[in-house]
DNA sequence: TTTGGCACTCTAAAGCCGAGAGTGCTAAAC
DNA sequence: GTTTAGCACTCTCGGCTTTAGAGTGCCAAA
């Protein structure tokens, strides 16, 4: 589950039992209604028979170290970054899914779908509509790509489509243009040649072993095999599998009150959209192990100000295919979001791991 | 181009021309800046040489006839949606796109691209781009899908990988599920029965063929057509091109201050995600001819109150493949944003002709 | 060390005011 | 008959003040 030793953040001054039970009730407090909390609130809050003075006292220390911060002098405190950070990694006490949930979640991981762009849309929904968020899905991406199958169509003159099917699931087609027409025959005999010589081959291997045995020693081919170098040429030139992800629910975002800025709110889905400073952000998170959670700024981006992530990796046969997780306002609520976002990603591994055969 | 008769909207009693004048002036104006417009600025704007209390009276006139709306007692005059479309009707001056722009245009939208979905995306965020609003491309669909080639390759015990080449463009790859497996032979030899026999026929007339005559035959068939008929069936049971549509630019609707409702903007965006509603609204202009315009409630559609809607239909041959336009605030550049949906509607058939060889 | 008390501060909501924009109407001018 | 000037009137918007309430910080007593 949650490593809470393994997450960055600075160290943490030793705290006595109460200041961090009243820190803890502050947070907890503030994440269900958004307020900033009073002394005299909190000090019935917290159950533990103080007066809201002794509160005051606690507050101001907790201020001076930074967990705190008042909006202006006379609201109640609010949590910092430090403040949740310390929360999430000390205090806070998760509250793990129940069965029922579990079982509604793997059902809808284990319905069949027709490829791992489908499946991560899905993924996506559950984790936003559980949490009310906005999900995110980094689509399956593997450092060895195997290739299952590959077809060459001729579409006209000297376009020629490829069908190339990779790691048992994944269908990517592209057209190529080729320097000269090929017909039908030639292209067939071609494909069968590739699929007979390395199906099962790691894609990055056949290219290897195609371009740079063949490429130079071209012009004493046989005609097929010239056939050969040229298609493999351009089907294997590219990254098969691009990076990406999917998001789903950012509307849910918008009726967050804390995120009302407009304009912010904007910036956060052009943010998106661009998508390259948000895959750096999830790259990050691809190696390292169990839940990680990003508050505010921390992420080092400034349009998350204001929002948290968490994310966990899924992996399959110990291979790490991707990260999922949740974007949300830092006043989110992580008891119930880590835990569902660990065992999604569990269950979408367990998934991928099945039909993998 | 646009057909100002073809139009819907109620119609209008005769306004002398310089009434006509002044409501042209005064939409212009609110376009140009989103206040209400005054009798003395109209007055100064319309270049009439008129006092602002004649103004007054003729907008007294064309408040009572619905053309008009004040905000309150002491603002100046807003169009109402009837006002918007008499002026589209009837007042609008197109500012046709320059060479340059048409140019631009047509090199974004004749790159070659992998398939249609990508050539949606890139579409419509040229729309977006040029007009600032949210740009939308609906999927071309036909009614008359052409096999192109098909093929099938075995995943596991009883799934099969089904790649479908329609179109000459079009590639889809769905996974189905068999009753009992089957070998690569076996495969391969359907699929070259049903690509020798089915190569270039209409898809439906494929499915209608192959199981209404044969699916009550089965028992006596040899195992070859048993198989071709299992496999027939699943293959080319769901319509197989769905319909769909990309949205480019929402985030441009954010900055419109006339749609800062936080609350109205979150409904509109999951309009767009949840897509049903659209493309009814889209299916109505797939059959009009030319640019067509919604505005506000008139598509009858809450959500896009305070919104307009400018659509046109793309054709190749004379059939009608899809729709594209873009969805902004019903204050927006008509007098550009028609031609170039209008522009861009051509230049995309143009482009699916040139492709289709 | 905790607590009650108290003066102090700050915000948010409400109310008020004046300036400015724009109207509608009327009566005079064209 | 149409157009215009004049004028009283209305309404909003921004700024200002006021007030209630929440919460603090500090001090002195328990």
């Amino acid at each position: 589950m949650y490593n809470k030793e393994s997450t960055p953040g600075g160290s943490h001054p030793a705290l006595n039992e109460r200041t961090q039970h009243l820190l803890k009730a502050l947070v907890e407090r503030y994440i269900r209604d958004g307020q900033p909390v009073g002394s005299r609130t909190l000090a019935r809050d917290a159950g533990l028979d103080l007066s809201p003075a002794t509160v005051r006292n606690v507050m101001a220390d907790l201020e001076e170290l930074g967990y705190l911060h008042s909006p202006h002098t006379s609201a109640g405190r609010v949590p910092t970054a430090r403040g949740y950070r310390l929360f999430i990694d000390a205090l806070l006490h998760l509250r793990p899914l129940g069965d029922r949930e579990i079982e509604t979640l793997r059902q809808r991981i284990d319905q069949p779908v027709q490829n791992g762009a489908e499946l991560a849309r899905t993924v996506s929904d559950l984790l936003s509509g559980f949490t009310r968020l906005a999900g995110v899905v980094m689509l399956p991406r593997r450092n060895v790509v195997t290739l299952r199958h590959v077809e060459f169509l001729s579409l006209s003159e000297n376009r020629v489509l490829v069908v190339l099917v990779l790691n048992t699931q994944e269908v990517q087609n592209r057209i190529i243009q080729t320097r000269r027409p090929y017909n039908a025959m030639e292209l067939q005999q071609a494909a069968y040649y590739l699929n007979a010589q390395f199906t099962g081959k790691d894609i990055h291997q056949v290219r290897e072993a195609l371009l740079r045995d063949l490429r130079e020693a071209r012009d004493s081919l046989d005609r097929l095999m010239q056939t050969v170098v040229e298609m493999a040429e351009q089907t294997f030139e590219t990254e098969p599998v691009g990076e990406d992800y999917v998001v789903a629910g950012q509307t849910h975002l918008m009726q967050c009150t804390d995120l009302s800025d407009l304009d912010k709110l904007r910036q956060l889905f052009e943010a998106f959209n661009h998508k390259r400073d948000l895959l750096h952000l999830f790259d990050q998170c691809l190696h390292a192990e169990g839940v990680q959670i990003f508050i505010g700024e921390e992420s080092g981006f400034g349009v998350l100000e204001g929002c948290s992530v968490v994310t966990a990796p899924y992996t399959v046969e110990g291979q790490v295919l991707g990260v999922l997780g949740v974007i949300g306002p830092t006043r989110m609520a992580y008891d119930r979001v880590i835990p569902l976002v660990d065992v999604t990603a569990r269950l979408l591994a367990a998934a991928l791991n099945e039909k993998r055969d």
